[in-house]
DNA sequence: ATTCTTATTGAAACATTTTTTCAATAAGGA
DNA sequence: TCCTTATTGAAAAAATGTTTCAATAAGAAT
């Protein structure tokens, strides 16, 4: 583990609530809300306080270890980021939440848009939603 | 304006609320929260409760004709959205929202997330966020 | 190990956003 | 104009997020 490292590297300190937060969601298949984090510590007796759990995130983000995904219906979760840039395809049946990587493809997309547009992009948004391989499964076999 | 149509043709009414929310919709170039909507109806002397632009945008989200856009940081807004399959560009600066369509590029790459996934494509959410031309220039005249 | 500095926590109060309930109202077909 | 019922608004409740501040504990220094 080095986020120890990373934190200290910047004066912060690696602290209980933040290991808590950290290790729920590197085993959470799924991106969870501030509301379902603190829940899922108080279930495993890793008591911490909602507050933090905010804090947590809110840093987290900051130092790009954490990503903020949108549902369908436009309430958001927090899931582990791996380094580099990615975008989630989500399962809308159980949650799941998949990362995929590097759409070279996207480049042509996005340099017609600010042709036709006139807009500098300088970030994107791109989110799959469908059903996982175990879901499809689940459907056909009903 | 035949939103009158599509509402009666599913017995639902068109009322003051649902005009009113529907108005400052079309007058408005960026996504608009909830509140927002609210406010902006006080300030024209168009009173209407709070609840009521929940349930109209509720509604008018069923009915396709506003969409839900995400803000960089997760709070979202809703935006007009004319017929048909789009997806927004956002500037930083001032908020506007403009609408760009049809992207076919974007089948290869679904076609190649499901290959490596095996997940099974059903919906996405794209947004750019960026800077409109207006910002632009604001920006270098400084 | 112990001390010291200060980043961080948790509790509580507060603020904001969203949902529910239900009697009163008004849209629009008859 | 009447009648049915979809819709509204007020109020209360629920859920979500933020602020404040004294107490705690991380980790560098000694």
């Amino acid at each position: 583990m080095d986020l120890q490292l990373k934190l200290n590297q910047q004066g912060l300190r690696l602290t209980r609530p933040r290991r808590v937060v950290m290790n729920i969601l590197q085993s959470a298949p799924m991106p969870l809300a501030p509301q379902a984090i603190f829940k899922t510590a108080v279930n495993s007796q890793e008591e911490i306080s909602l507050v933090s759990v905010y804090r947590t995130l809110d840093l987290l983000e900051e130092l790009s270890l954490v990503r903020k995904v949108h549902g369908h219906d436009g309430c958001h979760g927090y899931v582990l980021a791996s380094p580099g840039h990615h975008h989630h395809i989500i399962c809308q049946q159980c949650g799941r939440a998949v990362e995929f990587t590097g759409i070279g493809d996207l480049a042509d997309v996005f340099e017609r848009i600010v042709a036709e547009t006139g807009f500098d992009v300088d970030d994107h948004l791109l989110q799959l939603y469908g059903f996982c391989p175990q879901c499809q499964k689940e459907k056909t076999e009903k």
